[in-house]
DNA sequence: TAGATTGTTAATCGATTAACAATC
DNA sequence: TAGATTGTTAATCGATTAACAATC
């Protein structure tokens, strides 16, 4: 998933030694806990927060295993303890700006969609073919051209990319010469980049094909 | 992933005996095929294919295998000819109809995405807590008190899903006993549903924290 | 025929799960 | 102490890859 992926599995490039698909599944304990702590839970076992985050008991404990011994035997686990450990290995505790590329249908609505913020992540600028001028609350667009000057300026290391599949490639590249090191790809074809790029693909049309073909 | 996922795996349910990461990449296959069908090349090799799409040819050829024998030896796979065997496997043959619930920020982008019709799905109705007059070349929305009965007056099996985490699971069984088979769920919750419905989960804040592990 | 490439089997790899000793 | 639940090891399962015989 997706993985999905659904779906699939969608991202190449491992960093440290935590598996990819458990540093996936560590944001889903990490969204159980939020929901828990708010219901002033103070401790959960293994096997309920499992059953919140749809795996397996075995496995969540596998899965956290990898952060250090966090819990109690006979016990469970503290929420907020758990919690703030999870924020900290998947680095939430930074607000990460993040440059959005192809501002078209689906980039557009994107650019409008207040989760990332909610989440810890700030659109900081747009680019595309054409620039255009910030309007009432609005981001300004910016053209192809100041791309790589502000990545390098203002360091930033994330990018969503959501231009057309026939310039996906080469816009992949400009990123990764500037610098970035990941990308949200939900451009329709798979970027062939250096493997020190990570990145992770969403294929709106592919996840409905994938579910048409399972609902018979 | 991608899940991509990306990052992860992302559903539930096996229909038919092809795996399910395996009916995600004949996906992935079919739009390599249609670059190289537009591009008017004849035959293509497992390995070129293999490729485009990013993975290795004898994974390809495991996958195809599922597909019943489509090559010829010594010289690889008629474009069209796989092309449309594809089609046919994925049932891309019919337009899909699908609802889509909750047009909060997410769900009005998705609603106004393009994206989708041209794979050949139709959003033929949007529901939300508060229904919506149609305007100017815009789908109206009605009120969640509509939804079971239209499901089951136009036979609908496809579902998205947009509305918030809290209440994502009590919608998700209202579409399941209205007779959904299928949900491509945006909400940040995982559902408890049964195993007969598929569910491909599509978490964006997710994948933006799982980039940014990997970004450093 | 010689060269190329498929379809398929067997080997490898990695991820999930079961089981249980450690221990709170 | 008795009961519960973790952390971890070993067993299982499934998916990927390598290799090659079949064959175009």
């Amino acid at each position: 998933m997706s993985k999905s992926p659904g779906t699939l599995e969608k991202s190449t490039r491992a960093s440290s030694d935590i598996p990819k698909k458990t540093v996936y599944r560590l944001s889903l304990y990490l969204r159980s806990l939020g929901l828990m702590a708010t219901k002033r839970e103070r401790v959960v076992s293994s096997a309920a927060l499992a059953s919140v985050a749809g795996v397996q008991s075995a496995q969540l404990r596998r899965d956290l295993a990898y952060c250090g011994p966090l819990g109690k035997r006979g016990t469970g686990y503290e929420v907020v303890i758990l919690r703030n450990r999870l924020e900290e290995i998947l680095g939430r505790a930074s607000l990460q700006p993040v440059i959005l590329v192809g501002v078209g249908n689906l980039g557009q609505a994107l650019l409008s969609y207040k989760g990332f913020a909610r989440e810890g992540f700030e659109i900081v600028a747009a680019f595309d073919l054409k620039a255009q001028k910030p309007s009432e609350g609005r981001l300004g667009i910016r053209g192809m051209g100041s791309m790589r000057g502000l990545i390098q300026r203002q360091e930033i290391r994330m990018a969503i990319l959501c231009v057309p599949g026939s310039s996906a490639q080469s816009v992949g590249e400009q990123l990764a010469n500037a610098g970035i090191q990941a990308i949200l790809n939900f451009s329709p074809v798979v970027l062939h980049l250096p493997e020190t790029i990570a990145v992770n693909n969403v294929n709106l049309a592919i996840e409905l094909e994938n579910l048409s073909y399972f609902a018979r």
